[in-house]
DNA sequence: TATAAAATTTAGGTATACCTAAATTTTATT
DNA sequence: AATAAAATTTAGGTATACCTAAATTTTATA
């Protein structure tokens, strides 16, 4: 039948899209873990969402899932939707770069393309959110990233940081402490090989950061 | 059981408050209008919210529902966030009077304590939406109305718009072309009292208006 | 390569919020 | 006051989106 793109199916299609942005499929298990379902829940709206007319999602048993053109269109419907609107509120209501994602989270649901169309027009078109995150054009493509992850830089490159990749409060207060916000220039200095540990020189600053942090920060090398 | 407020409970809270405006209390079938919705469903959720823990509304069999004070409370926070979020898109977004109300119908559920705050502080803690409704304070009070129904006055009255209650596009893109719009002056011409229709003189123009309309046009005398 | 562990799916069940058809109660009319 | 009409409720059913427990399939390891 027909799929009504719930808030659920929404959900689905846009965790799967990030599951999905490496290349591999999303597992089951990802899904569920991501989305905080369980398993069995996952695999049934796969299913559905597999069944569906048109197909949203490609799948085969015990094999993970992929969107197909049209889940994909629909998953970045919604990303564009949530950065957007982490951008908007950012610009106009003064909320901050860690206050943002649960209310985008919530709205980008429920808001009209004319809501998404003015606000865009509003903000000039911006092509980042609030943490650096490409926003899909308005035409659904998502523009090509080519940023490298912090973690695989090495001793002496440098690079300004282009996105950091979080939703997690008390880590971007964090970062934003110690300047490691969109925009930054940073130059490693030392790599720890054994527990990846990265010394990083951002403005006067210097800090060590962990893979955990590493792995979700996004740099322009220069 | 205590009650999550989900979004349909949101509305049926908001659609009693308003049936209930006037003082007698709100009908099933009144409600099933309403909301098109069927009258059993309705029937089916005012039991559950008249068993709820606390209760919302006050039930009796065949006699309709009236809310209790959480109940009017739930419903006011629902109303402030609509009556907000319509001025809010009228002045930030450039909507204009006859746009607002779907968007707000779907945003109203979703935004938080804190969203309402700032667009609350970003307009200056407005009285009235578009429309010139009454917003609820953020203590959640119903402001008092002292307007009149137009559909009230006799010749030689004057006064000016204080509100217009209606949602549909067409209706209010006419009394727009009019000058029908909240602080316009007016002055009531002629009665005629077998189809109840007005002439009101509303700035240079003078138009007959019949009962549909000036039922839901409300006037602050002078 | 057998087998244990992990991942996934199937089976069966819950809550929410709707629906139609039928029964009941209230109200309005003769 | 009887009865017809209208309003309301009860009974029984649907779809969505979740759940746990058990069965199955895949994968990793000895």
């Amino acid at each position: 039948m027909k799929q009504k793109l719930t808030i659920s199916i929404q959900d689905y299609l846009k965790t799967i899209y990030e599951l999905t942005e490496s290349g591999a499929s999303a597992s089951t298990n990802a899904l569920a873990q991501k989305m905080k379902i369980s398993a069995p829940s996952v695999t049934g709206m796969i299913q559905k969402l597999a069944s569906s007319k048109p197909a949203l999602v490609e799948y085969q048993k015990h094999q993970g899932v992929t969107l197909t053109k049209d889940g994909r269109k629909a998953a970045l419907e919604v990303i564009r939707h949530h950065r957007l609107l982490e951008a908007w509120l950012v610009q106009t209501l003064g909320y901050s770069w860690d206050e943002v994602h649960e209310e985008a989270e919530r709205l980008e649901h429920v808001i009209s393309e004319d809501f998404e169309r003015r606000i865009a027009d509003a903000m000039g078109h911006p092509t980042r959110d609030p943490h650096g995150e490409l926003i899909p054009t308005e035409e659904l493509v998502m523009p090509e990233d080519t940023s490298t992850p912090l973690s695989s830089m090495r001793p002496n490159q440098t690079g300004v940081v282009q996105c950091v990749k979080a939703a997690d409060t008390e880590l971007l207060r964090y970062l934003d402490g110690l300047g490691l916000v969109p925009d930054a220039e940073i130059e490693v200095k030392d790599y720890s090989p054994f527990d990846h540990n990265l010394t990083v020189k951002v403005g006067r600053k210097t800090t060590v950061l962990g893979l955990n942090i590493t792995s979700k920060i996004f740099i322009e090398e220069s």
